[in-house]
DNA sequence: CAGATATTTAGATATTTGTCTAAATATATG
DNA sequence: CATATATTTAGACAAATATCTAAATATCTG
């Protein structure tokens, strides 16, 4: 996980709506869909960038996949949003 | 300030890399401009895109312009980014 | 005022991003 | 095995983004 995997992945709304819908509870990846205006090809990609940030973990059960918040990523990732904000500089981070 | 401003802002390195640098000090456009290896116009994009996020502010001095830390709304951002992490679910975050 | 310095704006361009449709893959079940 | 269901992948495309060069604007100073 790159920390500008994550910064990347939480600038779309899309992807923040389905980060808050996993802290909610785990669901499948139709389930998921149905509470968003695109095609599941869309969300798909969405997935990727979540799970390429190491934000959510999947796992197949039968013919679905669940899909779920990774939450010790996610402390990471709470931590590396307020380094940027506390007043020590401590956060080392490569420009592209 | 709409939230997805914030978050576009934060999604580029060298924009944080400039809330950092401004999180030691205030300073001029062109001492920004010294730590990046960038050209000025490029520079004053992100400066423009941080004020749209209104996570700086400006101030004429002469003829130069010396940009700070809007600290109020750091601090709104960092709650809103907060927000995504807490374990009650409270955005409401419109997707595009 | 004229020239120098500081910064922004305008316009061009290459890359990245979000979305779609169509096709492929994986699993379950009759 | 054949078909249905769930999900992902591939490929195309329009829009957004980051960068550059060149020009414009603003301020200071002799």
């Amino acid at each position: 996980m790159s920390q500008q995997n994550v910064w990347k992945a939480l600038a779309d709304p899309t992807r923040r709506a389905i980060l808050r819908s996993l802290k909610q509870e785990s669901q499948t990846a139709g389930a998921l869909a149905e509470q968003f205006p695109m095609t599941r090809a869309s969300l798909s990609h969405h997935f990727n960038i979540l799970k390429n940030a190491d934000l959510v973990r999947t796992e197949r059960r039968g013919q679905h996949i669940v899909y779920s918040l990774n939450v010790s990523v996610m402390e990471d990732a709470a931590a590396i949003l307020m380094d940027l904000f506390s007043t020590k500089n401590t956060e080392t981070d490569e420009r592209s």
